[in-house]
DNA sequence: ACTACATTTAACCATCTGGTTAAATATTAA
DNA sequence: TTAATATTTAACCAGATGGTTAAATGTAGT
């Protein structure tokens, strides 16, 4: 029995798992929004924006910051890097195997050229 | 209306979202497994750990080869790949954002030296 | 006070998810 | 051929997800 969970992992491969919640993001990455602008160029109905902001909020992937009744989104940083960072540890065993895949198509393509051009 | 879709990054990040998922993926970080052997560490049906290795292989972060009756899995690198680059892409967003914390937290400090020793 | 605006909540719906058990399918070994 | 093993498929279930529309809430402006 291998412990492997981390809510916050879950909830934040969860949220980039959704077109639209990468779409928000991207827009957030070049400022500031409010939840209306962000949902105009989403042709979706205003509360299905308002509940994908709730899960990113949830997942802490985005601040929220009431003036008066708009309310403003941030992107946030930290949860992403955690993300990134659990993929990252498995760069060696995959750079290994692209490693592995690169010399067996070499391979491959010697014997082809061997098979074209026999001597 | 702005076009934020790739059905493999859905799968990707949908498929790295759940815990049980993420620790097949650390187990066959260690080298090739059978469906068994994946299975045994985690306190769930064979059936279980069959369809999260089938989700796995539809992302494509996994290949499956057959030897007679037991299947080798191999963990598979690209997808993982392309979900860490779409994070990188953000990198200098929240870096940026990081640093200015990080300068707003040092004039923080500044103010709060100047203020405790006052000339 | 009234109206308009920004946003959320509620109720609902169809589909997906993650699990179960029981049965089916392939392959190996006796 | 028969029995055991490895794996999948089928049928089912509870709960989550992603959307809708209608109503509620809170704030701003006149």
């Amino acid at each position: 029995m291998v412990k492997c969970s981390s809510n916050q992992l879950d909830r934040t491969f969860a949220a980039l798992a959704d077109p639209t919640r990468r779409s928000l993001l991207e827009h957030l990455s070049h400022g500031d929004r409010c939840v209306t602008d962000l949902a105009k160029p989403h042709s979706m109905s205003l509360p299905a924006v308002s509940k994908h902001l709730r899960i990113l909020e949830k997942a802490g992937l985005v601040r929220r910051k009431r003036h008066g009744r708009v309310h403003s989104l941030k992107l946030e940083a930290a949860p992403m890097q955690e993300a990134k960072q659990w993929i990252e540890e498995y760069r060696r065993f995959w750079e290994g195997s692209l490693d592995r895949l690169d010399e067996y198509l070499k391979q491959l393509q010697a014997k082809d050229k061997s098979h074209d051009h026999p001597h």
